[in-house]
DNA sequence: ATCAAGTATAATTTGGATATTTTTATATTT
DNA sequence: AAATATAAAAATATCCAAATTATACTTGAT
């Protein structure tokens, strides 16, 4: 969060310190599942796993858990933190309130920096698409990075540090949802689509059309989601209906 | 957050470990201005000031640096997070539009338990406010608790956990600038018939007033602290206008 | 089966070792 | 002589390993 340069992609300087590099890699490990929903983070067993010393390993386990990514409860440790359909609809209602209001900030008030953002992580990620497809996989950044970074990029635009700190929030732990239980597939031509759409609704400043696209487009990928979720068997928060469809209705 | 017991208050159970104390304690210090906005937070000194050891230290800096109160920068330690008027027109206008959505989104769907919470919130506050005109001041908690208390149980009801940890988190920056920066004043009847009003529309459930008001209670507290923080020269992030007014100009 | 005491395990904290940054002093160049 | 560069010293952030304290488990008695 700074305000004087501007709005900044949050910093992935790799910061040498111990701690920040635990942090990092056990954040990836619990993203894409290796560390498991719910699991206990024994800090012996770490300490070996990620080669470090108790203080660094307990800094990054704070930090994750100020972020959400784990509970630290009183005495007892930490644990990976739980999933359930009921957080996943709950953080996909507020991913699409957020999102949407930020990105249709970006095209109120985004400069030509944004655009020229918008634009180079669009090309970032045809890029990607064509590589995967094509067989090589030798990117640099991985498909999630690059995919994470248009998705953030529409909304780097908007001028609230905090609103885009919130997104990258609930990017993240709908990531975390969507790697866990999303079966890989084929890189659709529908998927390339999406991305060429939004991308040409930030550029024309479309407002009413990009809260359209980014809605669907966030819905569709919670509906597939929810969907693997439930064959394998994601406890339910308790609930029946989708409340992020309803949400839904007001945008058609 | 947590979805098995549905919404709740942000844990502030007194959690005995040492970091969790020194994390409270130095966390008051920042939100009350007494660490001064911008400082260097030294090991050596706030160990001596805290009578704690490095690592209990560590981890409550580090927990702070996740919420935002803290800067980190790589091997050269914490810092009180600065203030700017940018920076506070930023979250005045994250949290008009979080806390409002989260009122209303309470209206819509808070159960009866909602209710009971609001109405205990609010007859706490009046009888703070009863007992600081009158003069005793000894009420178990602090006058700032009671407030917080009020303003977070509105949107208590809203079914969003992840949306109350956003509205948590922004009521406690915006506090931290009105606690620089406000000089005191009596508590007015004004403060009294608003925080009334507020609560008159959460039982009534009247969903366009809630909003009305809430909005300009919240720029109103706005206006007094950015008024009262350029009479103390808080370093202007470089706008001139207000942003938060324009959307005012929406509401009315 | 339930409870209590004792043992084992694991989280937290302490205090000090290591590595980095910042400051100060000295030397070199313009 | 002033300014810049280099090197030593001090300060301070980071990290480790042992000591402490709390929780979880086991065993034996009621």
């Amino acid at each position: 969060m700074q305000y004087e340069w501007g709005p900044n992609i949050e910093q992935e300087t790799e910061t040498n310190t111990l701690a920040a590099q635990t942090y990092n890699k056990i954040r990836q490990d619990i993203i894409s599942g290796s560390l498991e929903p719910g699991s206990k983070l024994q800090s012996e067993k770490l300490k070996k796993q990620y080669d470090v010393g108790s203080s660094p390993l307990r800094e990054a386990l704070t930090q994750l858990a100020a972020n959400g990514l784990v509970t630290s409860e009183g005495q007892k440790g930490f644990r990976v933190v739980d999933v359930s359909l009921k957080e996943l609809r709950d953080i996909t209602k507020l991913r699409m309130h957020l999102e949407v209001h930020g990105f249709k900030e970006s095209i109120a008030h985004g400069d030509v920096e944004w655009e020229v953002a918008v634009t180079s992580a669009y090309r970032r990620l045809v890029h990607a698409i064509e590589e995967l497809s094509s067989g090589k996989s030798g990117s640099a950044r991985s498909w999630e990075d690059i995919h994470r970074g248009f998705h953030l990029s529409l909304v780097q635009g908007c001028g609230s540090p905090w609103l885009i700190s919130f997104c990258h929030r609930l990017y993240e732990h709908f990531e975390r949802y969507r790697r866990i239980y999303v079966e890989y597939r084929e890189i659709s031509p529908k998927i390339l689509e999406e991305h060429e759409a939004l991308h040409q609704a930030a550029i024309n400043r479309d407002a009413d059309l990009a809260e359209k696209l980014l809605s669907e487009h966030i819905l569709f990928a919670a509906r597939l989601t929810e969907a693997d979720a439930r064959k394998k068997g994601i406890q339910d928060g308790g609930e029946i209906i989708a409340a992020a469809e309803q949400e839904m209705e007001l945008i058609k």
